[in-house]
DNA sequence: GTATGATTTAAGTCATTACCTAAATACATC
DNA sequence: GATGTATTTAGGTAATGACTTAAATCATAC
């Protein structure tokens, strides 16, 4: 939970969870959407990595990075429980997407 | 947004956030919660603040704090959205949540 | 095995954050 | 108005985080 918090705290470390919700992406396909050093953008994967909240797996020269995206939809929903316990926008949010998705 | 999330990194805050899910505290009931000094929660409560997370009221020589639950609802809400388009465990979460709250 | 490209590790700097103590401010009471 | 309590501001230090460049690692291709 702290480590996930943590991660989430940076807009760039954010912003690479919403690419990887798209599509998994290599270590310097994500370095080239960002203006930062590669090295730099390897460390922030890292933050994420034992955050949970992505893994990675070699493949020949490439790490392919995906989303865990259960452990950040279970972290945050976990927090918003402790914090909102009758979350009215969470609901409302969650009632739009039950509608859309059928289940 | 960023800002939310920044306040959102530290235990402590997270922590008095809880706090004031259940009741409304003054500065010093905060305060006494925790073992740092009454400066450092006065800090805190100002990152909180500045996030919008929480609304300070003076009455007499009393601050009470109090929290803004739809901001930080609204705000987990926006960027589950943003990372799991089909976010499966805060469906199931709000799922529970509307039965037992009837809405 | 040498050279090339992808990625990470290492080492160091700069900025920010968290915390403390001491002091200031504001309110209530006498 | 002097005293006591609640809270914040000020000033300073130590720890943490983000970034850089340079070097190391590892796989590929020649």
């Amino acid at each position: 939970m702290q480590r996930v918090f943590e991660a989430l705290s940076s807009q760039i470390r954010r912003k690479i969870l919403a690419y990887l919700a798209h599509t998994d992406l290599t270590a310097g396909e994500i370095a080239a959407r960002f203006e930062i050093s590669k090295p730099a953008v390897s460390q922030h994967l890292t933050v994420l990595e034992n955050a949970g909240l992505v893994t990675s797996e070699k493949r020949g020269q490439f790490v392919h990075y995906s989303l865990v995206a259960d452990h950040l939809a279970n972290t945050l929903s976990a927090y918003a429980q402790e914090v909102c316990p009758v979350s009215k926008p969470l609901k409302a949010e969650s009632a739009a997407l039950a509608k859309t998705r059928g289940s």
